[in-house]
DNA sequence: TTACTTGTAACAGAAATGATTACATGTAAT
DNA sequence: ATTACATGTAATCATTTCTGTTACAAGTAA
């Protein structure tokens, strides 16, 4: 089981936003850099506007960056895509037995650890922002030559 | 999306072993308290097994823990019941587009700060024990007195 | 031999993902 | 206003994973 690549996607689409800002960034050329299907990135891109990481218009071609760089964290990101509802990181089994002294506490007893996990991943997420991906990307792309 | 509640349910295995250790718990017992199907319980213990954490046997009824209770950190659980493949908590989505500098550097720029975040994620799960949930249970039904 | 348990495989329903298609809606240029 | 094209969104589909369920082989002890 992984988290879905709708993350993944997310920060492709914000870091090619910034890499290709002098070029009208359209839904398909998007969809073919990430080699996917255009709806997809509509998709997404339309969760990144609600979220206020990018501006995109009903009818208008292309979508741009509707924030500084570095002000758009990878946790922005993972939670403007959705791809984990808050404090659900974790799975629990429902309706433990009541009658059962583990059963009954096992829940409460879990919770706060489970939490404090997914925010220590989340802290993770929100100290890297997409300049950061974005100065990765020319850098690993340089040492390629 | 959820990581898998095989991870809560082997949790709660494992402090249930714990508390009623001077009784047999069979998987059948087991289920009930976690409220599923003893063919569940016992696949889940099976994998506890592995990692060495239960003492099981084909054909002897019951269950028991295998290690010290202070020695077993959710972390070992969390990989015990393989809920996540390792480096792959985060999905990416496959085949960017080679021809693009952001499609044939993403991957690589993205992969070491997901392996970071799980870091994180794995690294809270492995401060707490088995003996710390056992623990909070026992004070839980204290305080509900 | 009997009674019971664990170990496993097979199968089914439910939910989520990602791709695809289709089309309504919106915008701008002619 | 018409045309051309892009976005927004819903519906559908195949695939995968999860959880529960059933069934049964194999092991153990009385």
């Amino acid at each position: 089981m992984s988290i879905s690549s709708r993350f993944a996607v997310g920060i492709h689409i914000l870091s090619l936003l910034e890499i290709n800002k002098d070029k009208v960034n359209t839904s398909e050329f998007i969809a073919s850099s990430v080699n996917t299907n255009p709806a997809v990135i509509r998709k997404i891109t339309g969760m990144l506007k609600n979220a206020g990481l990018v501006k995109v218009r009903p009818g208008v071609a292309g979508a741009s960056l509707a924030k500084e760089l570095t002000h758009i964290t990878l946790l922005d990101v993972y939670k403007a895509v959705n791809v984990v509802q808050d404090k659900e990181l974790f799975g629990m089994h429902e309706n433990p037995n009541p009658d059962c002294l583990v059963g009954r506490n096992i829940q409460k007893a879990i919770d706060p650890i489970f939490s404090a996990a997914e925010l220590a991943l989340e802290k993770a997420l929100g100290t890297v922002t997409i300049a950061d991906v974005v100065k990765d990307i020319l850098e690993k792309e340089k040492s390629m030559s």
